[in-house]
DNA sequence: CGGCGCCTATTTGTCATACAAAATTCTTGA
DNA sequence: TCAAGAATTTTGTATGACAAATAGGCGCCG
């Protein structure tokens, strides 16, 4: 039967629409680790799909560490200390399942953890061209004025300092940062006073990377953080979206 | 008795030996970001398999970030941004195809970048089960004789720590902790001074944890990676390839 | 001459079917 | 009773066919 679909939707591809499905499910809970999820035959007609698509997206969502599958058995959720969180779409389906606060505060802790030691080692190990980028970034942020492009340079800043950092298993931590910033701005894009003050900040960053000052560059980065977390906590609630 | 006599082939599948074929050259340079890989069909009569089984291996590769694939384009080497280098078998792949005491610095730097933070997060929020788990991996590795038991019993103390500061985000570390301590233990095993001295600086981990003194439990951490460092730098070279 | 849009070739994406392999569970015989 | 083997279920692999996407070439037209 033809007349598949002039869908033509966003996402496209089949599997990835399946693997989205299942791993939501599995982020938000409905699946617990240890549980058995359905044979493949059964995804398949839950989704009006066949076989093969169901396997692209099993195949897919264990190497994200969610699940394992065996002959006899089926798929089962893996423990959580096997998922692999810093990996994008797992990343999104967890911040999609849980409370956007919460998820925030997990975020910035985690940044706390590692970027101020990114700072530092991008102080101490960057070549002319990575600082060149860093630069390129900070002056993609003073530019900037639709939030959009507010975002989006503030990621790509971030992307460039840990790229200094000459350390490629630092790397996706680029992901946290992302999710970070993305959903920060919901709090703060209509409070220009924190933007000028961030881009202080920034500079404060830029100047001690160039001048390979790790210890300033590392205050630098926790002053960052710190004006960050405050602006959270000192915002009641974010509006919705729309 | 069970007729378990295979040793659990840890990766038997077609599909899976394909991957590690294509993810090994990937790693080691001879595919690099932006090149072009061969279409499933050769990947197949390459490895006598069927285009279902390179797909799978395909699909697995593209969820490692590793590559992504295209209708008439074909398959894509990413740019090593986007690899997940802390998934289990691309790191793995990445410690094959490089110099083992520049694989062990640059996880040793994430160590340090990392670890210090954890063992001070573990301090402030730990619960009772999970330092519970923290000592019992404390007094495995105390009775620990075998190199073996070293090993696992240290990698499970970290992982302890780690699932202490009862933040998801920074499990994915847990790779690199393993991964670092299974090839240093090849530097340190035959120096039971080197032992005895780990372990205090464990049990001094251990002490600040259950004290919940955060910057305790920082310095101690700090200590015992300084010291690791050491015994790496000592190290003129290990036996391995002429 | 140059640009726009159709056409085509190539490669991945999806489907259907069949069988092999693994592993749990049941069955059966000593 | 219990262990060896058969039955059963589910994933793993193979094959063949077609659909969809898209780069690159072709030709039409301004």
């Amino acid at each position: 039967m033809t007349g598949r679909g002039k869908t033509r939707s966003a996402k496209g591809n089949i599997h990835a629409k399946i693997e989205r499905a299942i791993g939501e499910r599995i982020l938000s809970g409905e699946f617990v680790p240890g549980a058995l999820l359905p044979n493949e035959a059964d995804w398949g007609k839950t989704y009006g799909a066949s076989r093969t698509a169901v396997r692209e997206a099993i195949k897919s969502l264990t190497a994200k560490g969610l699940i394992q599958s065996r002959p006899k058995i089926g798929s089962r959720v893996e423990p959580r200390a096997r998922w692999n969180m810093l990996d994008r779409d797992v990343l999104e389906w967890h911040r999609a399942a849980m409370d956007r606060k919460a998820f925030l505060a997990s975020t910035q802790e985690a940044r706390r953890l590692v970027e101020p030691g990114i700072a530092e080692l991008a102080a101490r190990k960057h070549s002319p061209a990575q600082l060149e980028r860093l630069v390129a970034a900070y002056h993609a942020m003073a530019g900037a004025t639709a939030t959009k492009d507010m975002v989006a340079s503030d990621v790509e800043f971030h992307d460039a300092l840990l790229a200094c950092a000459n350390n490629e298993l630092l790397v996706p931590f680029s992901i946290i940062i992302e999710q970070a910033l993305t959903n920060l701005f919901d709090y703060t894009t209509h409070k220009n006073p924190h933007y000028s003050r961030a881009l202080k900040l920034h500079q404060n960053i830029v100047r001690a990377v160039a001048t390979a000052d790790g210890p300033a560059a590392r205050d630098a980065m926790l002053a960052l953080l710190t004006d960050t977390d405050n602006v959270i906590t000192a915002t009641p609630a974010p509006r919705k979206k729309r």
